[in-house]
DNA sequence: GACCAGGCACATC
DNA sequence: GATGTGCATGGT
């Protein structure tokens, strides 16, 4: 059902092209700066650093903080994010000398642990940065998503916390970061588009998904499958 | 002016 | 472990 939601959602939205920069750390730096804030503010911020020529790890080590803070300020909460922006810039420094190419012989497991680790990196962010910026298949939770499968019903058994949701989604799908990475574009888009304030989807490409979930599964309670 | 946007850390109970 | 709060800009 997973894969069907999101064949629906593609043929109807096409392709989002997500997470369109130029280089990996200059997705990680998006990643962060993108938190709890529209994407277009989070574009500008990444676009004053890119015209100071700050899209690169050295160059945001050597930058004072309170310069970095004030050229992120598009993207708000500018002082907390250029502490984590310079803490994000330290454990590349510490784990791979700022070579991601040296990421690659670490499993995902292991980098999404020690991500974990940094200040300011919590789980959807970590997610974040190990499907756009480096390729792997993990599934990124985020409140679109947790709206939208709330809605129709399918939530995990136990309890709902990010792993939870996580670990549904990724026992339903094949372990492919193109198909992540697009999923989850085509959630958040459709979470804006069609999904918004009602309480249940309507009048939506998968709102027979919708009706059909509520009316016979959510009487026997949550499902995994 | 209220509300929301591609979260997280920390304090408190 | 659950819940509340601070962090802050920019668009609707």
């Amino acid at each position: 059902m997973f894969a069907v939601i999101y064949n629906r959602l593609f043929t109807y939205y096409g392709p989002q092209y997500w997470w369109p920069g130029e280089t990996p750390f200059e997705v990680m730096i998006g990643a962060v700066l993108a938190q709890s804030t529209s994407w277009k503010n989070a574009a500008n911020a990444v676009d004053n650093l890119k015209h100071h020529g700050l899209l690169s790890p050295q160059a945001l080590h050597k930058i004072p903080i309170e310069d970095l803070a004030g050229l992120i300020r598009p993207s708000g909460y500018f002082n907390a994010k250029s502490l984590k922006l310079k803490s994000l810039v330290d454990w590349l420094r510490q784990t791979c000398d700022y070579k991601l190419d040296l990421l690659e012989d670490s499993s995902t497991d292991h980098i999404r642990r020690s991500l974990l680790s940094v200040y300011g990196i919590g789980p959807e962010t970590a997610d974040s940065i190990l499907l756009y910026a480096l390729e792997r298949p993990v599934f990124v939770i985020d409140a679109y998503t947790r709206r939208i499968f709330d809605r129709i019903g399918f939530t995990p058994v136990k309890d709902k916390s990010y792993d939870d949701y996580q670990r549904l989604f990724m026992a339903n799908l094949e372990p492919d970061p193109v198909l992540y990475n697009e999923y989850h574009a085509l959630l958040v888009k459709h979470a804006k588009i069609s999904c918004r304030k009602q309480p249940v989807c309507k009048n939506c490409c998968i709102a027979d998904i919708c009706d059909f979930y509520h009316n016979h599964t959510q009487a026997n309670g949550d499902r995994d499958e």
